[in-house]
DNA sequence: TTGATTTTGTGTTTTATAACACAAATGTAT
DNA sequence: ATACATTTGTGTTATAAAACACAAAATCAA
């Protein structure tokens, strides 16, 4: 169990917005009413259609904000890494959650009731200005999204897909290895096709000289190659 | 050219959020600022890469947000009725403009700079609260639709925009006639498709007695019919 | 009014990608 | 270690939708 002294570190060292926002007082009634949750691979933080009560700090770990849509689909929205929030859209919309979140691999969250950042929302406009912020970026790369998805061909796609995992979750010490190990299907549920194609498409990058695979661990030796192949769709 | 009482009287009746959240002395500053702007059918309000300075509140007209993607194609992201505002999202994010803007028909907007906007947030927290519920539902709105355009096909997409129209815009006074005059192309580009493939799917609806067409006036005789349609895919 | 341009409509061909089917490899639990 | 489930890999087939090509109609301009 990580001790509170562990949260102001983590949070203040990753120069989070948020904290940075609150007054001393406000600070410490979100400490007085923070509580830890573990949750263990693959298990649902919370899911699509219930009553948004929370604010998500995802303190260790990694996780997947992802929509199933028709049939068995599925597809993966966000990512999220130390230390970013989720899980107050849905609040601000007064709606239920129309996306669900669950870890990739054992994570560490802080919860914090939404009722609460809402009132302190409501006497410090920085923090106001910290969501109107995140949820502006969050829309723009929506928007970009949807195109990215659409009009881009399956390379494209899974090129993008592959630049946007470096981005987020960045590289092993050899500068190379994606420091994410995704299943070829979540690879291809973030990427918008099947299983099969992500596991074609991903030989053909390999043959291509472009990223090198083994397992689940995939390195990426023609970044710029593979910029091209997503530009151009 | 309106003038400001008609203002007035259009935002107030219309019950918008955002002016109803403003003190008195907010909205004489806001009045002070205001600039009237008219936009000839199909003329560009701002377009993607600009730098985004004012906060738009169409308040006769109808516009469409769009991004312009991988060769020609376009993906219309967004309608907008009076009394709606846009423009914000990109000087939030402190990003240049990822959509354009344009009108469908001849339109009239209020420009405020959102320099004044911001100021007034960082006094106000209904405005702040404001902002912050209309991009949480917009950013439901766009996860949404990132399963209709990708997970739909084409018969489900075209169904779903032609409600997302009645609901946007509405019925003549006979209560069946869309009250938005789209082009084929605009249709398609609403629902990620080609023109011909709008032109086909909106055919195919006719001999299904979905609805009755004639030029770009639309009929919806079956909207439960269309309903599902689109929930299916 | 006439000619030019844009929009709409339709048939045909091509292609990207899903769907299916199954084998091999890997991981997991007993 | 053994059986069982899951994930990965590969070939084949089916199909939705784009691309192309062109005619007819509607709109616009001079």
């Amino acid at each position: 169990m990580l001790k509170k002294s562990t949260l102001e570190r983590i949070i203040s060292e990753d120069l989070s917005d948020l904290w940075n926002a609150l007054r001393p007082e406000e600070k410490r009634i979100i400490t007085d009413n923070f509580k830890y949750e573990h949750y263990k691979k693959n298990q649902i933080i919370y899911a699509e259609n219930e009553t948004p009560e929370n604010l998500f700090c995802l303190i260790e770990g990694k996780v997947k904000m992802y929509k199933s849509g028709i049939g068995d689909r599925v597809q993966i929205l966000r990512l999220y890494r130390p230390v970013q929030y989720f899980g107050y859209r849905a609040y601000f919309a007064r709606e239920p959650y129309v996306s669900s979140v669950a870890a990739f691999e054992p994570s560490v969250l802080g919860v914090i009731p939404m009722k609460l950042v809402e009132e302190i929302i409501r006497n410090n406009n920085d923090l106001a200005m910290f969501f109107i912020h995140e949820l502006s970026r969050n829309l723009g790369g929506s928007d970009t999204k949807i195109i990215n998805l659409t009009q881009k061909h399956i390379r494209g796609r899974l090129a993008e897909s592959l630049l946007l995992l470096a981005d987020n979750y960045g590289y092993e010490d050899d500068e190379t290895t994606l420091k994410i190990y995704l299943s070829r299907e979540d690879l291809a549920n973030l990427s918008n096709m099947t299983t099969s194609n992500a596991i074609r498409t991903l030989m053909s990058f390999v043959t291509d000289k472009l990223i090198l695979v083994d397992g689940r661990k995939i390195k990426i030796i023609d970044e710029q190659g593979l910029r091209k192949i997503s530009k151009f769709g």
